[in-house]
DNA sequence: CCCCCAGCATACCATTTGGTACGTATGAAA
DNA sequence: TTTCATACGTACCAAATGGTATGCTGGGGG
């Protein structure tokens, strides 16, 4: 951890101090949980004190949510390169996605773990403000992911008609309960097993070959 | 909540005390998460003093595996009395516990959570031995459903080969997931909409017409 | 009838936690 | 060069938390 903010102590780097913390906080909240990452935690794995912590953020929630926000922002790109081309075929870019998502799960040191299903598990019943905040993250990807498979059906007309933003919550709760199955199981490769599930699914509603 | 042992104070009902904390903890670990659940809460909730927690449980993880145990004890009961007789065929038993898991997310009072995935979240990372009790616990209803599904192959020759195992893991983490998701929109019907989908797929596999 | 132990209740404790008060260093502007 | 707001660091605090020590109490065995 210890980004450069640790070393440039009192060389003035706002930005990268603020980034310190949120990234911190997102690396501790994947692994143990939003109530058991303590200020303190996030203070030391930012190489930070308090003084500069509640410097940027009002309180733990706000650290939070930005956290949120910034690890979004942050799947948003990535996932984005790994589809390609927005002229290519929406079925091909949704190959792609589950490509990318197997993918993401296999990298070496990554944790098992997804930020936004870790903080909506625990706070969803106790938390309403942060509970509306990951709705609406869950609910872009969803958007997006729907308007693929909206765009895949105009194109390839299918055998089996379907609602996209039905099918697309289905692959966003499959894909979070994955993470959590993988996690408890200590076995990235469920992960992949479940999307290739999901991927024959898929194809069943485009079975037949369509035109270009 | 406020069970009789809160009436029965210095009557001696040592199981509907101890009773009484499991569910209590099961409770608020499944409206709140682990660690929200403090010690003290799970005895006002229970109706009782500290002195009695720690007079049945060690520690706080004590409390926890045993709520553990009791959850998936009771669900094991209610699921199966939905399933019907063993001798039924087993495609129908299958469709019955589909129809059972939506209706229990319909219950009125009743919270869109499992107590499984809510530790499993929490603590997988942090905590290898609740992780391992969660495993175990999870591997017992994989186990269950892939013997369903092993014994429906067998009865019904499908179109299209699968893993049972395999499979079973995939509704079981569809499972997690829908109810993460239907937590945080709030909106149960969430669920019962994915396990449409697994009906559907499940339903790819023997799509042709089998003998009685 | 008395004893004694399971089954609680009460009071307390050390530590941790989120948060505050306030001091100090830095660099850009005047 | 002085000024001054920003960007931190240090020292502290009240509350909460898991856990302990110890005392009381009722009912079943002797």
């Amino acid at each position: 951890m210890k980004t450069e903010a640790a070393q440039s102590r009192r060389r003035r780097a706002p930005e990268a101090t603020r980034l310190a913390l949120v990234e911190a906080t997102i690396d501790l909240v994947r692994t143990a949980g939003v109530h058991a990452t303590t200020v303190d935690r996030i203070c030391a794995t930012a190489g930070v004190t308090k003084g500069a912590f509640f410097h940027y953020f009002p309180s733990k929630e706000d650290v939070l949510e930005a956290a949120i926000l910034h690890w979004c922002q942050g799947r948003v790109e990535l996932y984005g390169r790994d589809l390609g081309d927005t002229a290519d075929d929406p079925l091909v870019r949704l190959e792609r996605m589950l490509d990318g998502l197997a993918a993401s799960v296999r990298v070496p040191g990554e944790k098992t773990a997804c930020l936004l299903g870790m903080v909506a598990q625990e706070l969803a019943g106790s938390n309403n403000r942060v509970r509306t905040l990951c709705e609406r993250m869950l609910e872009g990807w969803t958007d997006f992911v729907a308007g693929l498979l909206a765009e895949a059906k105009r194109r390839h007309p299918p055998a089996v008609d379907f609602d996209p933003r039905d099918v697309a919550w289905m692959l966003n709760s499959l894909w979070q309960g994955s993470l959590l199955a993988a996690k408890t199981r200590r076995d990235p490769e469920l992960v992949a097993a479940n999307l290739e599930h999901a991927r024959a699914y898929l194809s069943g509603f485009f079975d037949k070959r369509s035109p270009p």
